[in-house]
DNA sequence: TAGATTGTTAATCGATTAACAATC
DNA sequence: TAGATTGTTAATCGATTAACAATC
């Protein structure tokens, strides 16, 4: 909606900038050049200029940016200020490990359930309900999920991200080695360790 | 070492063509174009052409590439065939979940020890030891690790890692939410989940 | 003021796409 | 043979880098 066409690798590298604003704040730094981020990243210094201008003028120039306004910015333009509800799909290790990471609560994502087909094993992980996974359905119909995160089986992935698509939730975090892909009935980040480790030991032999 | 520089997008297109010939496989289809690659994986036929070559030509004018000819080329050039053994730092959910994952045997990694400041906590994660911290030095030492797996907290992360390389591995695969670079004297593959979730809530909102 | 650094325009570089001769 | 599809060369497109006027 509105406005240009951000592409994928701009969009990659506003965390990275969020990231090292936070590590400036912690330290009482107050000012930072694009010369600065850019070394602190790997970047370059045009860079950074050029993503940024992307969403506006932070900056001033012969002085650089305000730590604090920038990152205030760039945790608006993420949309990290607006509150998430998320769900869990796959109660298993990763769904567990999932439910348990406290730093969602940065980005103001929470999870409000897990669903998983084997209840009896697991009543509660670390405070948030775990539901039979029939019962999915009505609990998406009756709250407002902005988040699925998907963590069953591969096999299990795709039908069970299409169908939570279906009943209208529009962000898809998927952990299953498979890429899922909505067009623009949902947004969707695959997080796939499976490639990630092949690209790694391809790195590895080079 | 050897032949020109791939990029880093051709690398990450290698695996998911060895995903979908695997999945063309258990389909016993035995036979595949460069245009039915682009169409499963939403690229185009030139880039898959592209990208195969290269590493060579393994297709046939007027007829396509053999699926398990392929995939075993792909499997070849990832380097999928060797073995690799994988150390865990930090016995946490995450480290436990991925002590726990299967899904590494089939890439030939394998996870031989967890190392965790808190040993007590935890004597055995299914099947695999688990030492105390202070043992990492002399493990790493007196063993052939190829693969450090970090999943410390940020804060440890990047100290942990160095101490790894300094000692003589060549490859970490870091799930702590910083972004570590070794330069030459590792690669390193780095799942941040973070960004990930932000990127996603980025997109979302969009 | 002089020095520093921005935001933006222009130049370069690299990746993707198109085209096509070779040939199975 | 005729049709299909590769591997590769050339053309296009987009992203990164360089340059610089504006100005704090």
């Amino acid at each position: 909606m509105g406005g240009k066409q951000i592409s994928e690798n701009v969009i990659s590298r506003l965390p990275k900038y969020y990231r090292y604003l936070q590590e400036l704040e912690v330290k009482k730094i107050n000012r930072v050049s694009s010369k600065q981020i850019s070394e602190a990243l790997n970047l370059t210094a045009s860079q950074v200029r050029q993503d940024l201008s992307n969403f506006g003028g932070f900056g001033q120039q012969g002085y650089g940016y305000d730590v604090d306004y920038l990152k205030a910015c760039i945790r608006e333009i993420l949309g990290l200020n607006t509150f998430h509800n998320a769900i869990i799909i796959g109660g298993g290790r990763i769904g567990q490990a999932l439910a348990n990471y406290k730093g969602f609560a940065s980005e103001n994502v929470y999870v409000r359930a897990v669903f998983d087909i084997n209840v009896s094993k697991v009543a509660k992980i670390d405070g948030v309900d775990v539901y039979d996974m029939a019962e999915l359905d009505a609990y998406v119909s009756n709250h407002k999920v902005d988040v699925a995160i998907i963590s069953v089986q591969k096999e299990e992935a795709k039908k069970v991200a299409e169908k939570v698509v279906a009943l209208g939730v529009k962000a898809i975090w998927n952990f299953a080695p498979i890429d899922l892909n909505f067009g623009s009935r949902a947004v969707c980040e695959n997080i796939n360790m499976s490639e990630s480790l092949m690209r790694l030991i391809y790195k590895a032999k080079s």
